[in-house]
Formats: C-alpha cells, structure tokens, sequence
DNA sequence: TCATTATTAGACCGAACACTCTAATTTCGT
DNA sequence: ACGAAATTAGAGTGTTCGGTCTAATAATGA
C-alpha cells in the first residue's frame, strides 16, 4: 500500500502557484494559458491538472495565500508598545511589496476578477475583512492608550486605510513617477494629520 | 460620389463603446469574446470591425474616452471661489462615479490592464498625469489663497489624493460593506485633516 | 520481489477565439 | 433613376484554449 508522501505533494504545489504567479502578474488570470504555467512549472499538462482539477482552483488558491501572509504580517505587529508607530510599520512593509510589480499586478488582478467572478470576489472580501479587522484593533488599542484620536470610528478610518493600500498598488500600475520608496514621508504625514489626537 | 456621414460614423462607433463597455465591466477584456460585443450592440462582427480593426482598438477608445470625461469634470471645476471646496468637490463626484458599478469594474480593468500591455499602460500614465496635473493645480492655487497648508508639496499631495481615488474603485471590489454614497464625511475630515492650514 | 498506487508525459479533444471574406443591400450625389 | 461608394450580414478561417485520456514509470509496503 503506498501512501501520499505529504511534504512532496506540498512541494509540487507551491511549485505551481509560484509558477503560476509569475504567468498571472505578466499577463493576467485570463491572457496566461494553462500551457504557459505548464512551461514555467516545467511540467506536462496531464501533471499540473493532477495537482489542480481547474485553472480556477489555482487562482483561489493564490488568492486563500494571500490572506495568510497579511494575517502572517498582522501576528508580528501585534505586540508592539507604541501601535501607532506599528501601523506606520506596517505601511512602510506595504510600501515595500507595492516595489514588487509582481505582487501589484497580483493585488489588483484579483481586485479586477473579484468582479467578475463571485467565487473570487467573496475570497476577497474575506482577505479585506481580515485586514480591515486587525486595522481597526490596532487603531482601538492606539485610541486606548491616546497614542491617536479618540473620536475617529476606528472601524471606519480602517476602512479607509485599506482603500489607500488598495491605491498605493494601483498607482504602481498607472503611474511610472511613483516610486514606493520615496513615498514613505507623505504617507505618514497624511496617516499623522488624518488620526493623532487633536489639539 | 458618397462620402461618409460624420455623425452617423461616430453614433455608430459610441453604440459600439457603450456595448463594450458593458461587456468589459462584466467580464473583463480578455473575458469577453468580440462575437459577445457584436451580441450586446446588434451587430454581425463584419459589422462591428468596420470600425474597429481589432479588439484592442476597442479597449484604447475607451480609455482615451476615460480622458476627456474627467478633464470635462475638472473644466468644470476650476472656477470655484473656495478652492478646497472645489476639491471636496470633486471628491464627491468621485464617490458618486463608485457608486456605479460599471464604472469602478472599468476603472480596475483599465488598472490591471495597463500593468499587462504596454499600450494600455501608457495611455493609463496619460490619464493619470492630467488627473494629476489637474489636482496638483487646484492645490497651488488652494494654497495661494490659505485655504491649505502652504508647507504641503502641491505635486506630492496629488499623488496621494490620486492613489486614494484608485482606493475607491477598489474598495467597492472587494469592499461589500463600502457604500460610496454614506463615506463622504469620513472623506472629507480625512482630507481636512490632511491638508488644512496647521494651527 | 511484487502488487499496488502515486506520479508523470504528451497526444489529443471539442469548443471558443479574434478576425476575414464574399456578397448583398443601403445610401446619396448626380 | 443610376452607379459608385458606404455599410451590413454571417458563414467561414486557422489558431489556441482549458481540460481529458491512455499509458508508461516511479515509489512504497508487504
């Protein structure tokens, strides 16, 4: 009786998502081919579709990673004393993966598909209700300790902070001057003025 | 001799943009089939690529199209005594633009796309740097007359507001719960805040 | 070793794709 | 009314798509 072996079969998924991500950021869910991830995976078709039954259920896996890794991110942030100044922490990381075409063509394919198709669209709003959660805790433990405003909605300024990270990957796409780097300073002024407390 | 009718050429050419339009807020560019766009607009394809060659010149006039509407806006705009108001403003309309979803699935597309095709893409930078050009404009000439912060850099600033309008159309992706139409308060103190004269 | 099951390759399939072609019809200056 | 140009229809083109099938090979427990 043979058994899967599960490390391998993990292997040879990551293997194909990676290769299917990079396919996906060049050209799009919808312009890549199934033959196209086939070749950067280096594999046949008949071995890619043993791993995954459809094309589709390689994009949501993706798209379910996704929202491990800003969970990932969120578990380190937690901690910390001044949250403010992790929340500035964490938008400089977001800065830092808006430098990745990559991952920006990514973050907005999967925007872009969760219109279109409902599947993905209800996977993304779980990634976003995830993310705008653990804003808003962070900004509800900033308000406790005055380190921002205490009459901001936290649920609301959270939600907003989430558009501006939806807007800092669509500036990748749409604006060559922008360079996430050098974005650093106006974006903790803008978050600074928007939520420390009033004199 | 027959010459062609103007008018009739360009009705044509808009009863086609408008069925695109609505095929690409559904399914995307690459998701829908020309046969789909013939379908929505009544016509046979030998029809339809009379007047345009191919697809892609399909998508350009839309984009292009994209242009003129929002410099129309900001013609519009420029006027206004208080120039902030005018900002707060146009943020509103903005939000009222997300309230439509064709229009925020078009604008994702037209994210997405840009990152993809190189065409696209510039086309996209151009729209952008108006946009852009426009803001930054409207915020020297706020600043000239104290009504913001003279100390904010014009150009960045509408860098920032322009990333926060592509947020918007995310938000509504991915977004169940963002109702444009009950954000502008929250909108507008973050702005306030944002750019105001400092005390 | 051997039976069994996991894994792999790649030829192959029907459907759908963007687009072309030919021919018919409409339009309008004369 | 006539003829040339503009417009239209829709069957047809070669290609590419996502996905299947068959069969060969590799790995493992007994």
């Amino acid at each position: 009786m043979r058994k899967v072996d599960p490390e391998k079969h993990a292997a040879k998924r990551r293997l194909i998502l990676d290769a299917a991500i990079a396919c996906f950021a060049r050209k799009g869910f919808h312009g890549t081919s199934t033959a196209e991830i086939c070749a950067e995976a280096g594999m046949s078709p008949g071995n890619l579709f043993h791993y995954f039954p459809t094309k589709h259920t390689i994009i949501a896996a993706i798209v379910e990673e996704e929202r491990q890794e800003t969970a990932e991110i969120f578990r380190k942030l937690g901690e910390a004393e001044d949250l403010f100044a992790a929340l500035l922490g964490f938008m400089d990381t977001v800065l830092e993966l808006a430098g990745d075409p990559t991952y920006s063509s990514l973050a907005l394919e999967i925007a872009a598909e969760a219109m279109r198709d409902e599947r993905i669209g209800t996977l993304a709003a779980a990634n976003d209700a995830e993310l705008q959660g653990a804003l808003a805790a962070l900004l509800r433990g900033a308000a406790s300790r005055n380190q921002i405003d205490r009459t901001v909605d936290a649920a609301g300024a959270a939600r907003w902070i989430a558009a501006i990270i939806d807007g800092i990957f669509s500036r990748v796409a749409v604006d060559p001057g922008f360079k996430p780097k050098d974005e650093g300073a106006m974006l903790r002024l803008l978050l600074t003025r928007f939520l420390r407390p009033q004199g």
